[in-house]
DNA sequence: ATCGAATATCCATATATTGCAATATCGCAT
DNA sequence: ATGCGATATTGCAATATATGGATATTCGAT
């Protein structure tokens, strides 16, 4: 009924700045520049990139990926000192499926 | 880019209660009993049915209605002392396809 | 005109979210 | 071990949202 899952990734997506995100890591190579350690598309983008794309202090970028990481819309990977952002195309797409039963 | 109707859209159904509303609202004849003034369907359900069977005050009821009437998810209709509500399918499908744009 | 039922609005309180500065942690290099 | 860059966490202020009591408004009935 009050489905926990959907509950977080209705309220993840609730955010002007966490679709900004979501966006841009459609297309990791349109909107980022190469990474040296770690994939573009395979790893995802480095949080340090978001941030100063995003505009937003450190701490508060980096509370809006874990809101995503939480809801599973994304997933974290640590390489090395950082950590890189990639969409969960799975998750995203249950999620939209969800979204067609409830709404 | 930040679209103000999505992200109104994306806020009023980033809460149980409201989901909950919409999900009702979906077959008002099988959630409803019948009504003297305003036919279920045609005309939508009195805001004192769903605040009943939502449990919470009537003040707060109508604020998660209004909510959902500024996101132009549901329509209100006025019918001598009473508001009835249904949903706008049309508005919740084009809400769905963006959805299938911004996810 | 007055009353009662239904709904909307106003106000105050409680909780949640957003934002940033400061700090802690992690991992690599020296 | 020390330092440095990247990320995570904490603490706090500002803002937003949720909730319900009190009140206003609306509308029909008397």
């Amino acid at each position: 009924m009050t489905d926990p899952v959907f509950q977080r990734q209705s309220k993840a997506i609730a955010s002007s700045h966490r679709l900004q995100i979501l966006d841009w890591l459609k297309d990791p190579r349109q909107h980022f520049a190469p990474q040296i350690d770690g994939d573009l598309v395979e790893d995802g983008v480095c949080a340090a990139r978001i941030e100063e794309k995003l505009g937003l202090a450190q701490p508060t970028t980096a509370r809006h990926l874990s809101v995503l990481v939480d809801a599973g819309l994304i997933v974290p990977k640590r390489i090395k000192q950082w950590t890189f952002y990639r969409r969960d195309e799975t998750a995203i797409a249950m999620f939209r499926n969800s979204l067609a039963n409830h709404l």
